[in-house]
This record gives C-alpha cells, structure tokens and sequence, in this order.
DNA sequence: TCTGGGGTCCTAGGACCC
DNA sequence: TCTGGGGTCCTAGGACCC
C-alpha cells in the first residue's frame, strides 16, 4: 500500500454537552440540555443535548420549553460560550500537534490534511490522542476530499471512524434523499423533489442546465456537483479571517417603541463596536435585524460614508438605520452586524 | 412552533454610468 | 421616444451550517 493524500474531518461528540458534564461530573450518565440561559421556562432553544437526552426526543433547535416536556427529568445548564471557546482551543492545539493540517471550521470541527498509507490508523491515533488530552470524545470521518470526510462523520458518529471515497460514494449515498448532503437543507430538498430528484442518485443523474435555471447559475451546478460526490481536497491551515460581527438579542418579553428599542439598539451597537476594534479591521457595511412578534423578519443595511471603526459612527449608523423601520410593534428580536472591508 | 445566536454565500432587482 | 447593452454597486432576502 502507498501513501496519499487524505482529508479526515475531525468532529468533537456532543460538544458542549460533553464540556459541561466535563466540568460537573455528576452528570455523567443523565439527560443534559444546554442552552439559553438554563432555565426552560424562557425564551431559547437547545444548542446541545446530551445522548442520553436525545433518547426522549430532544435535539438541537428545539426550544427549551418543549424539551422540559419532552424529558423532564433532563437537567437543563445555561450556555458559557467561553468555556466552549477555551475547550475547543485546547483540543486543537492538540491537533496542531499531530502530524496533520488543521483547518479549523467550528468550535468542534476540523479538517485533517495528511498523506499516510494507513488513514483509519491516523484516525484512530487522532481519537486516542485528543481523549487522553482532553477527555472528550470525538468522531472521525476519512474521505478523499471535504465533502466525502464530512458525510463520513455523520456515518461514525458515535465515537467511531467511517471512510466515504469514490469507491463507496454511490453505494452508501445513492438511495438516501438529497438533504443527507452537506449544504441541502429542507427547503432546496423540497424544491429538487418538486422537479422529481428525491434521491442522491436522482440528483446526480439530473440535467446541470436545468438545475440552474431553477436554482441559479452557481448554486444549481454545485447541487449536482454535490450528489457526485465531487469537491474540493485542499485543506488550508491558514488564519480564518471573518467577514462580520453581530449581536443580537431576543426579548424575554416583546418590546416597542422607537426609544425603549434605540436603548437596546445602542447597547448592541456598543458590543459590536468592540468586536469591530478587536479585529483590528474597519467596517464597511451595518445591517439591522429585527423580529417581530409573530416570528417575521426584516433586515436593512447600509454601507457606511467611509470604513470605521469608531465606535460613535458605528452606533450613529445603527440608529439611522433602526430608525427607518416600523417600531410601535411589538418586537422580539433586534440585531446588528458590522461587514468588514473586503480584504 | 412555545421557534437562540453567530456566521457564510448566493440571487435578483434596481440604480447608475458609459 | 417608438428607450441598447454591459458592467458594477447597493440592498433585501433566502438558504444553509454549527
């Protein structure tokens, strides 16, 4: 056997459930849902949710009040984004430190670039190193480029690997519908079946032209691209360098009024405004979000007179902008997001 | 839905300019 | 006016992911 290139797409178990039972090792063995601020009589949903509480139905998304019914016994824990952080930095210097390429794509993610003869050897070594180090347990899938290792995972997960290459794309994908692939969700599934692909192998047989008449002239081709299994292999260790910054807020009660929503809106605009300094980069754009009662959704934007970083101008622009929009309703979400220049 | 928060990328229409 | 064609920027919204 000789040796070749592989991506191995690392991907931490339940992560944040995994940190906190870390952390309280009291609730080992117990259903645990993390998420909002702990208490499942507010406003929030699931951000992770322990295996043992995803036997009672629980999942991520879901909101907390419907898990408290789902499994009451579960014990619900207020979401510490910085222990997630400090966790996640941890387990990839670890990585760092393996004979592979980090490309980090989440708090618990990574993509591994390695040439080896043996991938599920380098896999195994991965699992075993992180867990010694960290005490967390991860999954790994191996595949022969970033598409196959991320669909790979899915198939490992529990605490396993799974290798996906061309060899067995078709037989493992082939009949299962199109939202098992990694960037069709339900609404583009729907659509697809609406034009008679409902299956991997449906989709991989369709015509390109076709697909982006109905879903445009890059999305459409990459949908079929999808289906065969076809993507990109390189795997970058190069710094991310984010695009924007937001803050955003849900209500625990619904708000209204233009000058109870400019207060909040300045507190937002003040965070992201540190976020802005922080990056060390000016923003170009700011965009407002905002959610009323029933769940509707509007955003406007606006590019600014020059890139700041200021924090009055960016405040200044976030308050024009709020400004143009309807606020006698009750509103129960705002935002704001700083774009920074394009580098 | 009782529906968080932080991101990314794509699409399409209109404005504007030559 | 019986109103070209192409390029670029701006903006709102959609979809997806973790």
């Amino acid at each position: 056997m000789s040796a070749r290139d592989w991506v191995l797409h690392f991907d931490l178990d339940q992560f944040i459930a995994a940190v906190e039972v870390a952390r309280r090792p009291e609730l080992r063995g117990r259903p645990v849902v993390v998420g909002g601020d702990g208490d499942p009589g507010k406003r929030g949903v699931v951000a992770t949710a322990s295996y043992e509480a995803r036997e009672f139905g629980v999942h991520s998304g879901m909101p907390l009040r419907l898990a408290a019914r789902k499994c009451p016994e579960a014990v619900f824990v207020a979401t510490d984004r910085a222990a997630y952080e400090e966790a996640s930095e941890e387990v990839m210097e670890v990585l760092r430190g393996l004979p592979v390429v980090v490309e980090v794509v989440g708090w618990d993610e990574a993509f591994l670039g390695a040439r080896t003869e043996d991938p599920e050897a380098l896999a195994a070594l991965v699992r075993e190193t992180v867990r010694t180090r960290t005490g967390l347990e991860s999954s790994v899938g191996i595949g022969d480029n970033k598409l196959r290792a991320k669909t790979a995972t899915g198939f490992a997960k529990p605490a396993g690997v799974f290798r996906l290459t061309v060899d067995n794309w078709a037989e493992v994908m082939a009949e299962r519908p199109t939202d098992a692939l990694w960037g069709i969700g339900s609404r583009t599934s729907k659509k697809l079946a609406d034009l008679g692909f409902r299956t991997v192998a449906e989709l991989a047989r369709a015509d390109r032209d076709e697909l982006a008449e109905r879903f445009g002239p890059k999305m459409g081709p990459y949908f079929w691209l999808l289906a065969n299994g076809a993507g990109d292999a390189k795997v970058s260790d190069t710094p991310y360098v984010p695009r924007s910054r937001s803050r955003e807020i849900t209500f625990q009660e619904d708000l209204s009024g233009a000058e109870v929503l400019a207060e909040q809106m300045r507190l937002l605009a003040r965070q992201v405004a540190l976020d802005v300094v922080a990056e060390g980069r000016p923003a170009a754009r700011i965009g407002v979000k905002i959610r009323y009662a029933p769940f509707v959704t509007t955003t406007r934007s606006m590019t600014l007179p020059a890139p700041t970083s200021e924090a009055a101008d960016l405040e200044r622009a976030a308050l024009e902008v709020l400004s143009g929009l309807e606020l006698e309703r009750p509103v129960r979400l705002l935002g704001v997001r700083a774009e920074f220049v394009e580098s």
